[in-house]
Order: structure tokens, then C-alpha cells, then sequence
RNA sequence: UCCUCAGUAGCUCAAUGGUAGAGCAUUCGGCUGUUAACCGAAGGGUUGUAGGUUCGAGUCCUACCUGAGGAGCCA
């Protein structure tokens, strides 16, 4: 086995990515990866051969190479990673349009075969392959779905970016709940204190609207509900913004806006990743504005007469989420909930005090809601009186009642779980798969 | 927390209460266009744990552990 020093990595010959190998055909270049899967047929064999961008398939004939190299290469364990070199051929045989016709290579490092790599080509249980997350990050689909999660959050700073918002995080360690409606983590804070971990960055959010007009907040969110589905993770990533002088309406035409411009980025810059998911394209195309919008009352009132037995008053459930999605093609838009079942700071509707001015946005085909939001109350007087109506402690929310003492005006804003959306995007059928590292209920390893 | 289902080779799964099996992976052999390659051979087991019923338990019973799906809660 060579030992190597970073010099010793290095050659004469340009090294590329396989994402780029369209653009070197007749040329001999270098990729440095990791084995895939390897194909033997006598004389020939195919090493597959992964780099992060892409696979490329190689093809290496016994009577045209050095024996040693076809021997070493014949030989090589899975996901043993290795520098390949040789020239790129245009190969219609081959899956991504080219090979490589090897010429030399390195092996950095050998897997041994007395404790072989685990993911073998054939199926696995999810506990196996969550149990190896570590390596299961490498197998073709979670790639996949990982470059989606990319391109989504990218998506999402460049819409909020270019649409007047600035990025202000807010803070992970909360003294208080935010929202007082779920769960929360504890964690000791030094002497004798107590926080929790963010459910929710929106009070913060709330004040720095007011600083800087438009503000988005984006990072880990914790809900320490002992949910066991599979849309729900202890941990995940919420974008959620935030307009000074905003009003519902405006939270329902930016989310609209957001969503069908995440649509349409993941349809043209992951075609590829979406192909290995076999996500029905023409599902996401359909997927434009104006999404239909239906008041709380007229949710219920489909839901009765598709059998649920949903309750005027009451929230939806999974399974309502999945009836209400099935009438359209695209997200549905549903307002002007009951006060009662949402949290304390959503700005009644005047028309119907008991009504709260707040959105949901569920997505289609049953993934269920992906954005929650609405206008927040703006008067001092009705925030104190929510407060004790949901016996919160009014001293740690002093700094947030200041927000309406010191030129309160109507704002809104909403979050959207970028689990969720991916999850939807890609077709999953289940959140866990669209974070490198899901936590779960009974899951905190790797 | 509740309901349902499952735990057998490294992995995915078989096995009427009566000798513990296959495919993949690993090793050896064969094959010049493979597409989860294929063909032949070998090694590989405290059947989740602890009790119980039985002449005999992977299989039946009890408890526990672990996991999956769902409910509630939530994004």
C-alpha cells in the first residue's frame, strides 16, 4: 500500500470533475474518486468510478494496459478511493453518454476485504441504512436528494436577496417559548439557568422587521413533540421572513411567489437529480400561480363532505391535509383560522373577531402544510390581553411588547419548513431522507 | 403517550411444532461490452433478551428490549 503525501496526489495531467467530462471528449485527464461498482468480464472490466459531481463508467482491457493496472484495478475493493486516469470518449452504451478508456490510476486508499464497505448494490432496511448515514450519503439517491436540498435553499436567498429582504438570524438559545403551543428543549445554561432551543425565530423576527423593514431569519428550528411520522424531525430548517407594513395578503402573494420560484429553479438546474428520483416532472410544472385560495370555513366544510370528522373549531389532521390537497394540482391556500387553535400573536380578522388573520399553504399530492404565517397584532393593549389569556409570563416578553410601545405598525410574515419542501419536490416519502443527518424521535446517530 | 406490525448469516428475506435455507456481499475459479452483469464452488448462525409450555420451539405463551408504520401534536 503506498503512503501519500499531498505532492504525491498531484500529476502532469489536468484533473476534472465528471460533471464536466462533456467538455474534455478526446482528451486524457485525471478524476480523483472513490469506486462505485465494478463490472468483470474476463479481459474487460468496468470500474465506476464517483467523484462527488457524477459517475463515470471506465472501461479497461486487459491486452491494451500494464498488467499490474488491470490487476490492481480487477481486484479493487468497493468504494476504495483512487485516482483514475485516461482519455474521455463519447459512449452511448455507457450511463451518462461517456467513458473513460483508462490509461493508469492510484489507489489512495483500499477498502480491505476481511470488513468490506456495507452498502452493498442490492436493498437495504432503512434502519441499516440510517445506522450508516455516514456512508449512505454516498449511494446515488440521497446525492440526489441532497444536491435538491441545495439548490432549494440557494433558491431561497436568492428570492429573499433579491427581493429587498437582509438576512438577520436570530438567536438558537430562547429563555422563554416562543409560541407557547409545543414542546421544547431544555438545556442548562450555566448557573442555575434555563433556555430552551428556537421553535420558532419569529418574535425576533418581529423586531428586526421593524429595524430594517424586510428580514429573513433561516436555521435550525427544535420541536421536542414526541411526533413518530414521517413529516415530522426534532430538528429542522425553517426559513421564515418577516414585512414591516405588511398585511396577510402580502404573506399569501410572497409565499406564492417563493414556492413557484423554488419550482422552477429545482426544475432547471436538477433535472438530472430529479430523474434518478423518478419524480413526475409534469406534477411540478403544474405547479404555477395563482394558487387557489379557500377560507378555514370552506375547509371544513370539503372536508365534512369527503367524510372527516373534522369539527368547526378544530385543526387538521394528517390525513386532512392529504383531502384538502387532492382537489388541485398545485398548493392550496387556506385563512382566517380560529383564533383558538393558533398561536397567541395572529391579528384577529375585524370582520370576525374570533377568526385570526393567518395562512397555510399545503402542498400537493399529500405533503402537507410546508408554510404557516400571517399578521401579527400590532396593538399593545390586545397583545397584553392575549398574553394572559394564554398565561404566558408577561416580564419575558417585555422586550417584545416594546415592538408595539415604540411605533408598532401591521406586520406580517410566515415560515416554511425546507424539509417539508424538499420532501415534496423530490417525491419522498419520507422527511427523514432530506437532510444529511435527520434527528428523530428515537434516531440522534450519526 | 397510544394502536398495529416486525426482529433468523455482514445485508435483504424464506423455513406445517420435527435436520437452519436462498439471493447479495466476501474468498477461489470462468468469461472482451458489462448496466443492481452473469456462471460454478467455498466459508459464514447463541434465530433480539429472559422465562415458560412441549418428547421436541425460529415457530406457541408471558415480560422486556429494539425498530417500522400510523394516531395525537406540529412545520
Amino acid at each position: 500500500m503506498t503512503v501519500w503525501r499531498t505532492s504525491d496526489l498531484m500529476s502532469a495531467i489536468p484533473r476534472i470533475t465528471i460533471a464536466e467530462a462533456g467538455r474534455h471528449a478526446g482528451e486524457t485527464v485525471e478524476l480523483a474518486g472513490w469506486l462505485y461498482n465494478l463490472r468483470k468480464s474476463g479481459k474487460i472490466i468496468f470500474p465506476q468510478v464517483r467523484d462527488g459531481s457524477g459517475i463515470m463508467q471506465c472501461v479497461c482491457v486487459k491486452a491494451q494496459v500494464d498488467e499490474a493496472l488491470f490487476e490492481t484495478l480487477k481486484n479493487l475493493t468497493q468504494e476504495s478511493s483512487l485516482l483514475i486516469r485516461g482519455s474521455i470518449r463519447a459512449e452511448p452504451r455507457a450511463p451518462g453518454g461517456y467513458e473513460l478508456d483508462v490509461t493508469g490510476a492510484e489507489v489512495v486508499q483500499r477498502v480491505p476485504e476481511e470488513r468490506p464497505y456495507p452498502i452493498t448494490p442490492k436493498e437495504h432496511g432503512t434502519e441499516f441504512l440510517f445506522d450508516h448515514r455516514h456512508l449512505h450519503l454516498r449511494s446515488r439517491r440521497q446525492h440526489a436528494i441532497l444536491r435538491v436540498r441545495h439548490e432549494v435553499i440557494k433558491a431561497i436567498r436568492d428570492y429573499f436577496d433579491s427581493n429587498g429582504f437582509t438576512l438577520v438570524d436570530c438567536p438558537i438559545f430562547t429563555p422563554a417559548a416562543c409560541e407557547g403551543t409545543t414542546t421544547l428543549f431544555e438545556v442548562d445554561y450555566f448557573e442555575d439557568e434555563k433556555v430552551f432551543l428556537t421553535q420558532s425565530g419569529q418574535l425576533y423576527n418581529e423586531a428586526t422587521a421593524m429595524a430594517f423593514g424586510k428580514t429573513y431569519c433561516f436555521g435550525p428550528t427544535f420541536r421536542a413533540e414526541k411526533s413518530k411520522t414521517r413529516r415530522h424531525l426534532t430538528e429542522f430548517w425553517m426559513v421564515e421572513p418577516e414585512m414591516a407594513y405588511a398585511t396577510l395578503d402580502d404573506v399569501k402573494r410572497v409565499s406564492e411567489e417563493l414556492i413557484c420560484f423554488l419550482v422552477s429553479r429545482v426544475l432547471e438546474n436538477r433535472q438530472a437529480e430529479l430523474t434518478v428520483l423518478e419524480r413526475d416532472i409534469a406534477k411540478l410544472e403544474a405547479v404555477k400561480a395563482p394558487f387557489p385560495r379557500i377560507s378555514y370555513d370552506e375547509a371544513v366544510e370539503t372536508l365534512r363532505k369527503k367524510g372527516s370528522e373534522i369539527e368547526w373549531g378544530g385543526d387538521f389532521g394528517g390525513t386532512d391535509e392529504t383531502l384538502l390537497s387532492e382537489d388541485y394540482d398545485r398548493p392550496v391556500m387556506v385563512d382566517r383560522f380560529p383564533s383558538q387553535i393558533k398561536a397567541f400573536y395572529f391579528e384577529p380578522d375585524p370582520e370576525r373577531p374570533e377568526l385570526a388573520l393567518g395562512v397555510d399553504v399545503i402542498a400537493s399530492e399529500g405533503y402537507g402544510e410546508i408554510v404557516g404565517g400571517g399578521q401579527r397584532i400590532y396593538s399593545l393593549e390586545l397583545l397584553e390581553q392575549r398574553l394572559r389569556e394564554h398565561n404566558l409570563p408577561a416580564e419575558a416578553f417585555e422586550w417584545y411588547l416594546d415592538l408595539r410601545r415604540f411605533g408598532g405598525v401591521p406586520h406580517a410574515g410566515f415560515g416554511m419548513g425546507v424539509e417539508r419542501a424538499v420532501a415534496w419536490l423530490c417525491g419522498l416519502d419520507h422527511i427523514r431522507e432530506t437532510i444529511a443527518f435527520p434527528r428523530m424521535l428515537y434516531r440522534t446517530r450519526p
